[in-house]
DNA sequence: ATAGGGTTAG
């Protein structure tokens, strides 16, 4: 062009930005200033959607100080795309700040901020200013359900859910695809998969997002057999292209529903490239696993050495969990070697070290983990877990004092713990890893925040109805044994979720198999 | 003429 305005500029860096050429758009954008031409709100509102990952957090900082010096902060489109550039950044507080300086909102700006604190994890806050804004009267659209309903697959609140799914039934908006995935996803990680089912068969039309958030979910209940099912028909239907994530969650169904030969056939078809989507290192982390759950711990040693990639933490964090189930002291040795040289910092993986040692009785080397926990000063992320009752969320940490009802909830884990010790519960003292006496160990697992909250869930419910807790680490394994016991003896069954997956526990007996 | 927020993962 012989000569351009800013709209030419701003479409061309448009045009980059909506294909996802982030650093074109941003090499432009400095052309231009170089040129000459002074953006427009247009402009700044456009090239921040550029300013994501490593990088964009600098550039998005200095646009941030032009767009003062253009006095154009307080532009709503302006002001939303800067808010979301600082959320995706993780700065919250930034976002915040931007957010509360905008002289007016719209749906758009308060979905950002919203979906901003939920992309964090920072789920109860999402909810609290979804709650908020929508009494202060902010009209919701589709993109803002999706985004609160991220917050509360987190928050695993079904009831809360269940309402968000109301309003959107009466506020008859179309079926938009990505909210349905939503719904999906939240009724999955909430625990109530026949719903997740019914609204994905009822969708006349999916993505690939909605197949992966199904598959997604029955992998997290170790649901391996439906999981592997649904893909078939995904690959019989054959509108919907399986893409890395599809199978990531039905290799990982596989894993966590014991279906270790199916899993293992699915991986060699993916090497085999007649899928077309070759396997990353996470495809061979879930072989790891695989591998490991069905105690071929040697197997999956040789396998990690002989991939195509190096060993991530996870993928030698995965085999140390299955040395510690099947109790393979000397390859866990070795695994533990790499792992915490790689990630010294992470508190887990000592704990399930220390259980290693411990399931064989090795106290002196159970001691050593403690100790090399303390000269590193791992910080150990605190373990909380809460329940949803009447339509609220009560949160549990570990020896927790600050619940109201903590004198009831105390006294029914004593209660509790008396009566299964009739069924053979003995407290599994070697899930402590500080060094004091048996019976300061025995306090200390019955302060577990799960087992606070399982008993608040007793005294909250009528006898039979199920239970349902949630847990923000993995679930140790005393904490395991005891919800078995309860549920057989107190005839409950409990739905209990973890990091990592789903354990349905009826009878006694859980779906996970006792691995996790 | 050019503009902002969204769903699935080991």
């Amino acid at each position: 062009m012989p000569e351009r305005n800013v709209v030419s500029w701003t479409a061309m860096i448009s045009a980059y930005s909506q294909r996802g050429y982030a650093s074109e758009a941003l090499n432009l954008f400095v052309q231009m200033l170089r040129s000459g031409t002074e953006p427009n709100e247009f402009t700044f509102a456009t090239v921040l959607t550029s300013c994501t990952g490593a990088f964009g957090f600098d550039n998005g900082r200095q646009i941030h100080s032009l767009i003062i010096k253009s006095r154009l902060e307080s532009h709503i489109y302006v002001g939303s795309s800067l808010l979301d550039m600082y959320a995706k950044a993780g700065k919250i507080h930034e976002a915040r700040e931007v957010f509360e300086g905008l002289p007016e909102r719209d749906v758009v700006s308060c979905t950002a901020i919203i979906s901003g604190y939920a992309q964090l994890g920072l789920d109860e806050k999402a909810l609290e200013l979804f709650c908020r804004l929508q009494r202060e009267g902010m009209i919701s659209n589709y993109v803002t359900y999706a985004s609160v309903l991220t917050a509360l697959s987190g928050l695993a609140a079904l009831e809360h859910g269940k309402q968000v799914h109301n309003h959107v039934l009466r506020s008859e908006l179309p079926s938009y695809v990505v909210l349905q995935n939503s719904l999906i996803d939240m009724y999955a990680k909430c625990g109530n998969l026949i719903y997740s089912r019914r609204i994905f068969d009822n969708m006349s039309e999916r993505s690939v997002i909605s197949w992966n958030a199904m598959l997604v979910g029955y992998s997290k209940h170790g649901m391996g057999k439906e999981a592997v099912e649904l893909f078939k028909l995904m690959g019989q239907e054959n509108k919907v292209q399986p893409d890395s994530i599809t199978f990531l969650a039905v290799l990982s169904g596989c894993s966590h529903g014991g279906m270790e030969d199916r899993g293992l056939e699915i991986f060699y078809e993916m090497l085999s490239g007649k899928d077309g989507v070759e396997p990353e290192i996470e495809h061979y982390g879930c072989v790891v696993d695989l591998l490991g759950r069905a105690g071929l711990v040697e197997k999956a040693f040789k396998f990690i050495k002989q991939m195509p990639f190096e060993p991530t933490a996870a993928i030698w964090g995965s085999l140390l969990g299955a040395c510690r189930v099947h109790r393979n002291v000397d390859i866990g040795e070795v695994v533990a070697n790499q792992l915490l040289q790689i990630e010294p910092e992470n508190a887990g993986n000592y704990v399930i070290l220390s259980n290693l040692y411990a399931s064989a009785g090795r106290w002196e080397d159970v001691g050593r983990v403690r100790e090399l926990m303390n000269e590193k000063a791992v910080i150990k992320e605190p373990g909380m877990s809460w329940i949803e009752l009447n339509e609220t969320l009560h949160t549990f940490h570990a020896s927790d004092r600050s619940h109201p009802r903590r004198e009831e909830v105390f006294a029914k884990v004593g209660e509790l713990s008396a009566k299964i010790k009739e069924a053979g519960y003995a407290p599994d003292l070697s899930c402590v890893l500080y060094d004091v006496d048996e019976e300061q160990k025995e306090k200390m697992l019955l302060g577990h925040s799960e087992k606070l909250a399982l008993a608040f869930g007793l005294l909250g419910t009528p006898e039979g109805k199920p239970v349902r807790v949630i847990k923000n680490l993995r679930i140790c394994v005393d904490c395991h044994n005891f919800a078995k016991l309860v549920s057989k003896v107190y005839r409950r069954e409990v739905s209990l979720r973890d990091k990592n997956r789903f354990h349905h526990i009826v009878g006694g007996i859980c779906s996970c198999g006792d691995y996790w």
